[in-house]
RNA sequence: GGGCGCAUAGCUCAGUGGCAGAGCACAGUCCUGAUAAGGCUGGGGUCGAAGGUUCGAUACCUUCUGCGCCCA
């Protein structure tokens, strides 16, 4: 067929970049050859000399199969990685992993029944010694599949050698910075309430503890004032055995109160509780605000002492009687307010579950057989007002069931205001950049009102607090020169000999027992918590393996605020004097498409290991860059194939592009000043995103990043430019100026659109740099991961004519093709060619226009475009089926066509086709 | 219950004390030389709710509702 022919003659886009980029099987061959090739160790060999950008990994869990939330995570960062070394950066990222605690160690039991009957049944070193071995394999196993799904996922850095907490030497270092802790007068040794197992004998965390349905004795007790007995505080608890605990009375300030007159007595009761708390209906009473109340001195019913009334913010309205009965020994909250206004912490209650001698007349007595005889008690001593059984959710041992208890045990704590250490945290956290910017007041105020750090565990799987306790006198000691010697230990046979060997052998010689002399000494047998392995990940992981300190850069989920931004923040300033990042970047939460949060109960949670297998790595990349971090980030199938539809769009804006490069060569490329006029605005505007782009990459702003460059793709390139310049790269001479000045501007384009995306879609970027004709820049070959290369242009002038123009012909296009679309509607034309188009336009619009007029339907994709000037009035835009005959090659209608072989065809055509016989014949 | 946030089209997000926007989705349509692509046109909104400040509020203030993180 003879038009074939013609289209022969038709330059048509050629690439090997395929329009599906069938992710899911393409992505698993380019990471292997990323593997092999070492690309990430390439890159930073070629940034040697560069500035570095310290990165610091926050460790996530070893126990499970990475979630969304870590898969957010670990591509957010690898953005600001790739993105780093765009810019030249050198940078350094080692990735850690948490592997001490709790969930580890229950399901090292879980998968273990026989460690974990004997860890039931005995607390010895060889048991200790088991339960850390299985806990110690359950980590490693988890940090390998974890370490393939970060890869999968195009996740750069050193995973080879990532930082360890339970590696010997991260151990040693662990326990240099609790020495220096100790040493500095930071540690502390403390009651503090736990949860309790009277029957398993043991403390339990929370993980342990399941919420039951039970009955217990509530009742409301009345406290005499010890400045008038007649006047009473009316209390109400739901475990009178804690009573003999009393210590304190708490109030809630701004709550109010009545002074009731009941008989010749007067109770105390928060107003809207005084009915239920059993003040009589209609008695007179006065009203006080609860912060009157505060200081007040009662006397204890039974126990022969005073207590006073404190302002609390925990108190409630829905229970009791608005009056707490506070026992530090007894409760959290109960400690908490202790420890404000310290009060001693009282828990007259051993292991068993039984009253010790300061239990005074209980004493023997199982506690929760004791509550009847303190009921009892109370109302011989004409103090019980009223007493009933409730029924409600009551914490229980999941192990044996039965009911659990909060008893005091002495804890080693971290003091918060020791040596002005809060104060020193509130200043350093001015000194940090925090994205966004609210995560600073977040971290203020629980740093304001954080209490001291309770950092014992009564566990197995973790770094041992090498205290000692004498066996004569009882007395607890951490001391530095023990903990150092300890910690040498450690570096070189792991945190395992603490229980391995007898602590005699980590006494330093001639060492004693600073209280009575005694050289006879058990080991302490708790561990420190997770938290400050961690957060000592800046000196053992980050400052050991860069030589570097502070890190440039922290990124983590933003209830990290509590978690290792703060324990490292406060580790930091406590051993270095400073905040150990310069920047804190935080991000939500992952919520499905409706909104809630993701969890495996409600069924909803959507596995990254499924998005990848299904649409790819760089679509789930690309889905993290496109959403708002800053708040909770919604995933579904909607969002997910919207985000397929943006990948595709400029995926294949990229193919476009290349497709039509397959004969360039930049050596042929035409210079700026030469260019066609649209070719410079076209680049200018190139200009101008890619620095936009930078800026917001600069930020962290990745929504921008891929917002505009998806805009750009649709609106300016395939909605306008590249549309405009089909008929130039497809129909004009192969080598003519006018070609080749647009395939300058496809190859910078190409260029640039792939540097800035490369961080987000490192995956499609790596393919379409293969599949580029030429390669870019000077070097032979490609280099692992390019360096951007800014575009030189002459700065675009907002306010330049030429700008104005161009402006000018996009409003005007607009409008010309709202008014072919109703032609076309109307059935008189199908294709946009074969319209013509008449303005008529006056003034300075028309002086504007004249001087682009014979450029106007080559941009507007019609046939002929005629302008005219018109004396005054509005601006006409008139459409017409175009005149003459069309092209057989290039489609346009002309008024003149001249017959070649298989055809007719317009000048330019015929131009173009007598160049190609006589090249052909030559 | 407390602290910190978020709420604009079906979805993802811009935006501003002065006419509510983009992309995608949807609908209609053209093209068949980006073709499991591409172009054009269009419909779609109580800017979460109520109150206040203001000549004017989606925006500023207060309260409420919903959702999330942390804490209790």
């Amino acid at each position: 067929m003879a038009e074939s022919k013609l289209s022969g003659s038709v330059l048509l886009p050629k690439t090997s970049f395929a329009m599906r980029g069938q992710l899911s099987k393409q992505e698993p061959a380019r990471l292997k050859a990323w593997v092999e090739g070492k690309l990430y160790e390439e890159a930073r060999k070629a940034r040697r000399t560069a500035r570095a950008f310290h990165f610091h990994d926050g460790p996530p869990y070893a126990n499970g199969h990475i979630h969304m939330g870590t898969a957010l995570n670990k591509i957010l960062k690898d953005i600001v990685v790739r993105y780093k070394l765009l810019r030249g950066f050198d940078a350094p990222y080692v990735h850690g992993w948490d592997c001490h605690g709790l969930p580890i160690e229950l399901k090292a039991l879980e998968n273990d029944p026989s460690i974990a009957a004997a860890a039931r049944s005995g607390n010895d070193p060889e048991t200790k010694l088991r339960v850390r071995k299985a806990c110690r394999a359950y980590a490693e196993k988890y940090l390998d599949v974890q370490r393939g799904e970060f890869r999968r996922l195009g996740v750069l850095g050193d995973l080879d050698r990532p930082y360890i907490t339970m590696d010997p030497a991260y151990q040693a270092d662990i326990l240099e910075g609790l020495a220096r802790l100790v040493e500095e007068g930071y540690v502390r040794r403390a009651e503090k309430p736990v949860l309790w197992c009277a029957k398993c004998r043991t403390a339990l965390a929370d993980a342990e503890v399941e919420y039951e349905e039970s009955t217990s004795p509530a009742i409301t007790v009345k406290f005499p004032l010890e400045s008038d007995p007649k006047s009473y505080l009316l209390i109400w608890t739901t475990t009178p055995w804690t009573l003999p605990a009393n210590l304190a009375v708490a109030v809630k300030p701004d709550a109010t109160y009545l002074r009731a007159k009941v008989g010749e007595e007067v109770w105390i009761a928060a107003e809207t509780r005084a009915a239920s708390s059993g003040v009589p209906a209609g008695a007179p009473a006065e009203r006080v605000p609860g912060k009157d109340l505060v200081g007040l001195v009662y006397r204890h019913p039974f126990a022969g002492r005073t207590g006073k009334v404190y302002p609390a913010g925990f108190v409630t309205m829905d229970t009791g009687t608005g009056l707490v009965h506070i026992a530090p020994g007894h409760g959290e909250e109960d400690f908490q307010l202790g420890q404000k206004y310290q009060i001693p912490t009282l828990s007259p209650v051993d292991g068993a579950g039984r009253f010790t001698r300061d239990g005074g007349e209980f004493a023997g007595q199982f506690v929760f057989d004791a509550n009847p005889h303190v009921v009892d008690r109370l109302r011989l001593a004409g103090a019980l007002v009223k007493s009933e059984e409730i029924l409600h959710t009551y914490p229980h041992c999941w192990r044996c069931k039965k009911p659990v208890i909060f008893r005091a045990t002495p804890q080693w704590f971290v003091s918060v205001d020791h040596q002005g250490l809060r104060k020193k945290m509130l200043d350093a956290i001015g000194q940090v950049r925090w994205v966004p910017a609210v995560g600073e007041n977040r971290i203020r105020g629980m740093v304001e009102s954080r209490p001291d750090w309770c950092i014992s565990r009564q566990r197995i799987w973790g770094v041992p607090i090498p205290a000692v306790h004498c066996r004569s006198c009882g007395c607890a000691h951490l001391d530095a020169s023990i903990v150092r010697r300890v910690s040498q230990a450690v570096r070189a046979r792991s945190a395992d000999v603490w229980f391995s060997e007898p602590p005699a052998s980590f006494l330093p010689p001639g060492w004693s027992c600073p209280s009575c002399g005694s050289a006879d000494f058990k080991r302490e047998e708790d561990i420190l918590d997770v938290w400050f392995d961690s957060g000592m990940s800046h000196i053992a992981a980050f400052e050991r393996r860069h030589e570097t300190w502070p890190a440039d850069l922290y990124l983590e989920g933003s209830d990290q605020h509590r978690g290792w931004f703060q324990v490292s923040l406060l580790l930091g300033v406590a051993l270095k004097g400073r905040p150990p990042f310069r920047q804190v970047l935080t991000h939500g939460f992952i919520c499905d498409a409706g909104g809630r949060k993701m969890s495996k109960s409600l069924g909803n949670a959507v596995a990254p290991q499924e998005v990848v297998d299904k649409h790819g790595a760089d679509v789930l990349r690309l889905w993290v860059a496109g959403s708002d971090y800053t708040s909770d980030i919604r995933i579904g199938e909607t969002i997910l194939s919207e985000t397929v539809d943006t990948y595709r769009r400029i995926r294949n804006t990229i193919r476009f592009l290349l497709g039509n490069l397959h004969d360039f060569d930049p050596g042929a490329a035409v210079a700026f000043d030469e260019m066609d006029a649209l070719d410079r605005f076209m680049l200018q505007r190139m200009s101008r995103l890619a620095a936009e782009t930078l800026e917001a990459y600069d930020a962290y702003d990745f929504s921008t990043v891929v917002r505009r460059v998806r805009d750009f793709c649709s609106e300016d390139l395939s909605g306008f430019y590249l549309d405009v310049l089909k008929d130039r790269l497809y129909c004009d001479a192969r080598d003519g100026r006018s070609r080749r000045s647009g395939q300058t501007v496809l190859h910078h384009l190409a260029e640039q659109v792939l540097f800035l995306i490369s961080p987000i879609l490192p995956f499609t970027a790596d393919e379409a740099w293969e599949a580029m004709p030429y390669r870019p820049g000077s070097r032979e070959s490609r280099p692992a991961i390019p360096e951007y290369r800014p575009l030189h242009v002459p700065l675009a002038m907002s306010d330049s004519p030429a700008q104005q123009v161009f402006e000018q012909v996009l409003r005007l296009r607009k409008e010309v093709n709202g008014t072919i679309e109703k032609v076309r509607q109307a059935g008189q034309i199908g294709s946009s060619l074969e319209a013509q188009v008449s303005i008529r336009a006056s003034g300075a619009e028309y002086a504007q226009l004249s001087s682009v007029a014979d450029r106007l339907a080559e941009w507007f994709i019609v046939s002929a475009c005629k302008l005219e000037e018109s004396p005054a009035g509005p601006r006409e835009i008139r459409v017409d089926r175009a005149a003459g005959e069309k092209c057989d090659r290039c489609w346009k209608y002309v008024p003149v066509r001249h017959p070649v072989d298989q055809g007719a065809v317009c000048p330019r055509c015929a131009d173009v086709l007598r160049g190609l016989a006589l090249s052909s014949r030559s």
